[in-house]
DNA sequence: TTAAAAAAATGATAAATGTCATATTTTGAC
DNA sequence: GTCAAAATATGACATTTATCATTTTTTTAA
């Protein structure tokens, strides 16, 4: 299970690819793995970071508890993105929970040594930097599909998203595996309103459902979809 | 018209604060004050931004364009704000569109500057970096409200909100003139929706309206509309 | 100051979405 | 494999919101 950064394949896709090995072989030394079940958190809203983490492999959802008691979802991540580190540069609690999709490998860094690097080396902090501005962006973009785009355009948006992160399995089924009430909390909509839209869609034979697994039949017309027509 | 950064009031409310006078001294050869009209445009969506820019008076909306071709405002900004450090540090065009609410004076600053500055004062990269995030940290928290809360209870929200970043003249209004389509590309709905909604407000005697200008009546029970009830 | 344009207001109606009730199917623990 | 719990599915209906049409008011520019 355990093994060093400097061979770890995930280091390529994330800010940590800019550290040089002398570092490395120091956050080797600190790093803690952790092994989380499916739906596991691996932290949540209002408590304090010790550090970030690095999936190593797996999917996560990252939500926040509206006010009206729902679970928001605002983001998915998989293995290669690192979490935590907003809260740990920012010196704050988490405003997010991170929960398990499934069974996973998590790198654990500690705080210091991530605040100690950012100070260090200034190709490290462009790199985190550029990392949230990119997550700023995306959030952005979320707004504006939120406000200006209805139910159905959202849940097709969402289903041609799901493919293109998290690809397809062996028979051409979105490779994560999510409820109808995760759906609806990520698009912003009731859990019966995405189970009827979906139905629709497998109606029309834009999608093909078998349990909770939905293969795409007809990406260009979900593109059209999203575009409102 | 001009003056030294270092004298300048507008420096203690961003990441500016933490640059010695030194090198204040030479960002100050550098920079531009640039006026700019109510509803002038500082930057636009899509264009390659030459530096940042800091507000030294005025109040700006920032939007983006929707793919159905609506304007879509995803923050409002004010005096002592920096905008434009997000292209700059990610090395993109802009993704945003900045627009002058009211008549304003902007400084500008050269790109080589912040980045330099970026790369050489740790304390600035990570006064910019806690910025970032949490500018994130606040379009998270926009996403689960236009996904959560109806028209009404976003409505309720952004007036509190426009209060209390603005403030009020002299005789209690809110110290920001937006139209109410303006309002409603905010808000996520149609400009109709908004006007109705209002006239509703006023009728109930939450808020009064005088042209453009709301003030707010009943701040408790807008507080409570925010929840819902 | 006044005419034209833009913005605000309002009504009527249609469409989208939420809510509640209930049936059916799937999943997971034993 | 069985059974209970959870998830999915579907119908009926209420509510919210959008859209279109039209009028009134405000703002802008000549």
């Amino acid at each position: 299970m355990s093994q060093t950064c400097e061979k770890c394949v995930i280091r390529d896709l994330n800010s940590l690819h800019s550290i040089p090995p002398e570092e490395l072989a120091n956050i080797d030394q600190k790093k803690k793995t952790i092994h989380f079940k499916k739906g596991a958190a691996i932290f949540s809203e209002g408590t304090a970071l010790k550090g970030v983490y690095c999936l190593r492999n797996g999917k996560c959802k990252l939500s926040k508890l509206a006010p009206n008691g729902k679970e928001q979802i605002v983001r998915f991540i998989k293995k290669g993105e690192l979490v935590g580190h907003r809260s740990v540069i920012s010196n704050s609690v988490a405003h997010l929970t991170v929960t398990a999709l499934e069974d996973m490998d998590v790198c654990f860094i500690p705080k210091n040594e991530i605040i100690s690097l950012f100070k260090s080396n200034s190709e490290f902090s462009m790199e985190i930097t550029k990392s949230l501005a990119e997550d700023l962006d995306e959030a952005n973009s979320a707004i504006a599909n939120m406000a200006q785009k209805n139910v159905r355009e959202r849940l097709a948006e969402s289903l041609l998203f799901f493919e293109r992160i998290f690809g397809v399995d062996s028979e051409g089924y979105i490779s994560v595996t999510l409820t109808r009430e995760e759906i609806a909390n990520a698009i912003g909509t009731a859990t019966e309103s995405t189970i009827r839209l979906l139905s629709e869609f497998k109606k029309e034979g834009y999608i093909k459902l078998q349990g909770k697994r939905i293969r795409l039949e007809n990406k260009i017309k979900l593109q059209h979809l999203t575009e409102g027509y």
